[in-house]
DNA sequence: AAATTCTGACTGACCAGTCGGTCATTAGAT
DNA sequence: ATCTAATGACCGACTGGTCAGTCAGAATTT
């Protein structure tokens, strides 16, 4: 009521906002709608004004989030040109970066993992994780195969397996992070990539 | 009750192998305790004499499923001796030559890392996890300082941040199998080892 | 016949989703 | 300008169902 100038649309983000709270406090399965509610300072019925039903909502949730990070992962790729090698390390930054930023909702992304498995949202989530890892795997194996093409990296290298763990190695690392206050992801993630540049380059 | 010879203490390991089929199929809060005595054929009550709650059976189930993958990790590391490069190249293919026999079971990590962010149950997960992770980040870090003092690998090379990224490497091409029937992770991990190895022998 | 192990009906707590109703805003009539 | 009607956003008490954990007694072992 309090900050209430004017919203229409922008509700359904303040209860999405809300429930990304909520749901990384609790987990899914532990998270109350109510509890939901009250974060968002409007009563349960509301919600469901704007949302089929709490799965929805969560759903809604990660679409948010995906949305959120993606934008950051932009960045480092559109960065300034530079050899594929330098782009490589801007990307890895750029993601790193993240974790200060990302780390109080991290939590959410092994909610959506979970969730995955669930037997009602699997089919939804699953679908949407397969898609995100296809999308970037794609965008650095591209990256690889122009270092090949222009001499930089060796031509024996095989772009998407190296693509596939390298973007999975970025999730490792946060998930690392997350059980262990003193890992440092972006260090690490540094060090390793001067190894692995180390073992592409020509 | 069919095919019981005597039991004493693998009547609690049967129900902690119901339990991780349950919890496999149905995630931990949507498993139910009576499904767990069920798939056990056992009544509802005797679950509760070999364990205190449905958290602490789940407890038990992570603990169980760790030992498991655990075994199958040290056959790759103590195998035949020959040089880091070999050792880690046998270590890789050990672990992903687990994902058919792990594959149905593998909902049951994400459920466990989704645990460690639930407020019951968090401090006991993360620590186990953190204990975890870094066993492994030790053994293969101390691999690969040994390639380094042999003259196998670069001296340049950090050994820490690598061992944690290979770590998290396996996890992660796991979850990318997990949701997409057509990832092959280990022929993924065996490529990208190629690239890694190139990058860190001398 | 005592001790131990097992059992499933029962209970109390919990919660997603519904629904009848309130209230603030806008539109139309005078 | 003032009143009235219509709209739909908003609300939270209530319902119907679920399920973890208990316990009094049955079954089995010693």
């Amino acid at each position: 009521m309090s900050t209430n100038t004017s919203s229409r649309g922008n509700k359904k983000e303040l209860i999405i906002e809300a429930a990304a709270q909520v749901f990384a406090r609790s987990g899914y399965s532990n998270a109350v709608v109510a509890d939901i509610a009250r974060q968002a300072d409007i009563g349960k019925g509301t919600v469901y004004e704007y949302f089929q039903s709490k799965e929805d909502l969560f759903f809604a949730v990660f679409e948010w989030f995906q949305k959120k990070t993606e934008k950051a992962a932009v960045v480092g790729i559109s960065d300034l040109g530079g050899g594929a090698a330098d782009r490589l390390k801007a990307l890895n930054d750029s993601l790193m970066g993240l974790w200060d930023e990302i780390k109080d909702v991290f939590v959410l992304v092994m909610e959506f993992w979970a969730a995955s498995s669930s037997t009602q949202m699997r089919q939804r989530f699953k679908r949407a994780f397969k898609q995100l890892y296809d999308d970037y795997r794609r965008i650095i194996s591209a990256l690889i195969q122009n270092g090949i093409k222009s001499g930089e990296f060796r031509s024996d290298v095989k772009p998407e397996p190296v693509a596939a763990a390298l973007v999975g190695t970025w999730d490792a690392l946060f998930l690392q992070a997350w059980f262990d206050e003193s890992f440092d992801p972006a260090a690490t993630a540094k060090d390793f990539m001067d190894t692995v540049l180390n073992g592409l380059s020509a």
